[in-house]
RNA sequence: GGCGGCAUAGCCAAGUGGUAAGGCCGAGGUCUGCAAAACCUCUAUCCCCAGUUCAAAUCUGGGUGCCGCCUCCA
């Protein structure tokens, strides 16, 4: 099997992958704290994570992906009071919102998709191991890790606890109930006590709720293992939130909590990191309703992963256009389809059949050469490309430069038997990083079509004006098979609507 | 202050020792009733300075600018 090289953050370089348990990956991506509609940033996340696991699956590898849903959390808590809603029907109503947008960008589910509340009991079981190994206090209703009695504590985020202090204690200084309740300014809480008529569960310290770091800890542990092969999120969450589970994890059981720790860089608006905090945000739901999920996804996939990516509109109206070169290219893969199949009949599936469909006949890198209808020159230093790409460390850039190097050998070649051939190799290969290749080029929205109506009617009258009734006729006849009543009205002017 | 990263054409963006991928925009041409698409051609020596080397965007040192993390954050 190729050898894929990584970027491992835990060791700052790059390293051949190599799975702890033969062909199996185990594979946990950092997900949402569902308080609010997802932004690009977030897409970029899941839009990352999943051609990884994308392309392990097509490498070979038996991969089981998890990705958590944070459904219980400070700010999920404050945002449900402003509201007016309670915690629970907030996290649902976006937790519905977030699968819902993932869809839309054809990001596969996960294989499991734990949420925090329901691994409660397994979080405090994972707290009184804490405290039963030393590694953990309870101070009033509160539990804290013991960071100092971690040895490697930092190893992720490159920090060092006597650094960490300096600063620590200063925040600290501005929240002095939590300097009382804390041993060291730097420890973090496992279990927070509810305060009056907060959310709570019950616990051998009173009611309250898990800290953040713990969820991942404890559902990494319960769903995947105690050591994994891959831990992956933002390049934010690398200190403290990894660095903490690293450190809990690792304290509690004595083993890696991961071999390979992944992280995604972020999106940038004018060179500023795009967050809710910032205000600065596009949400998923906003982009979608201007752009194709094609069209975002090779946005983000045009940057290396771990590259900042800097937003705007006009960036990525200039990834649409080039977008739908890669979708006129795709259109050779079933020749005669460009022509007559226009006619409607692409649309009797829905999107979700047509990803369903597509995922079953995703081709996998060791019989991917069997299925090329050519095989050349062309097809072999395409595939050559693609893949060297994709082994150095998901090299998307260069990959998705590929597609558009095929693209133009689509569009070269006069044998259409060939022409035909490389079209679907390229749909194979553009299919593995995600994209629909649905094609929108004849997608029209309602405005234009408004327009379009406009525009008809217009002519209708200028024939009517002419005298031209045969036209005119025609014109009406045609927009009421269509579902259109056309009606003049006396006197002038014409309107329509549907019947 | 500590740690980490980035600086490549008008814009976006790959490339980490052997002489600059790709996308968008632009220019000229072919095709076309006109246009669009397509095709052909053209558009950079890589922030600055010094060094290592036969050879550097790529390594080393220094400088400048920008960003991220260290507090919630994908």
């Amino acid at each position: 099997m190729t050898t894929i090289q990584v970027y491992n953050t835990l060791s700052g370089k790059k390293e051949p992958f190599e799975p702890l348990n033969g062909n199996n990956v185990l594979m946990y991506a950092c997900g949402p704290t569902v308080y609010d509609l997802s932004h690009l940033g977030h897409a970029r996340m899941a839009l990352v994570w999943d051609v990884v696991q994308r392309y392990l699956r097509f490498s070979g590898y038996d991969v089981t992906y998890v990705r958590n849903v944070t459904d219980v959390d400070d700010k999920i808590i404050h945002r449900a009071k402003v509201m007016g809603v309670t915690p629970e029907q907030l996290a649902r109503e976006y937790t519905y919102t977030f699968w819902h947008d993932m869809h839309c960008l054809n990001v596969q589910p996960p294989d499991y998709e734990p949420k925090a509340t329901e691994f409660i009991e397994l979080m405090i079981e994972f707290t009184k191991g804490l405290i039963d190994k030393g590694h953990a206090y309870v101070s009033e209703n509160d539990v804290y890790f013991d960071v100092a009695s971690f040895k490697d504590y930092g190893k992720l985020g490159k920090k060092n606890l006597d650094d960490l202090l300096v600063g620590a204690r200063e925040q600290v200084r501005s929240q002095n109930d939590l300097s009382e309740r804390k041993k060291n300014p730097v420890d973090f809480a496992l279990w927070k006590g509810a305060r009056d008529g907060e959310l709570g569960w019950s616990s051998p310290w009173g009611s309250g709720r898990p800290g953040w770091h713990l969820e991942c800890s404890t559902m990494t542990k319960h769903v995947l293992g105690e050591t994994i092969d891959i831990h992956a999120g933002g390049e934010d969450l690398v200190f403290p939130h990894h660095e903490n589970e690293i450190a809990q994890s690792e304290a509690l059981h004595n083993a890696p909590m991961a071999k390979y720790w992944l992280h995604n860089s972020f999106v940038q608006v004018n060179s500023e990191k795009m967050s809710k905090s910032v205000g600065n945000f596009s949400t998923i739901q906003d982009l979608l309703a201007m752009f194709s999920p094609d069209t975002i996804r090779l946005f983000a996939l045009q940057t290396h992963y771990r590259h900042p990516i800097d937003f705007s509109i006009e960036s990525l109206s200039a990834t649409r256009t080039a977008m739908a070169r890669l979708l006129r290219a795709a259109s050779y893969a079933n020749p005669g389809t460009e022509d007559n199949g226009s006619k409607s009949k692409a649309n009797v599936q829905t999107f979700g059949e047509q990803l369903l469909k597509q995922n079953k006949e995703q081709i996998s890198r060791a019989t991917a050469d069997k299925h090329d209808p050519v095989k050349d020159e062309t097809t072999t230093q395409f595939r050559q490309a693609f893949l060297e790409a994709m082994d150095n460390d998901f090299n998307t850039a260069i990959a998705t430069s590929q597609l558009f190097q095929l693209a133009d050998r689509i569009f070269q070649e006069e044998d259409k038997l060939k022409q035909s051939g490389y079209a679907q190799v390229f749909t194979q290969h553009a299919r593995m990083l995600g994209l629909t290749l649905v094609d929108t080029r004849r997608h029209v929205d309602i405005a234009v079509s408004e327009q379009v109506l406009d525009l008809v009617l217009q002519l209708r009258q200028n024939a009517r004006a002419n005298k031209d009734y045969q036209t005119s006729d025609l014109i009406r006849k045609q927009l009421t098979e269509l579902g259109i009543n056309v009606m003049d009205i006396t006197g002038g002017g014409t309107t329509w609507e549907r019947a």
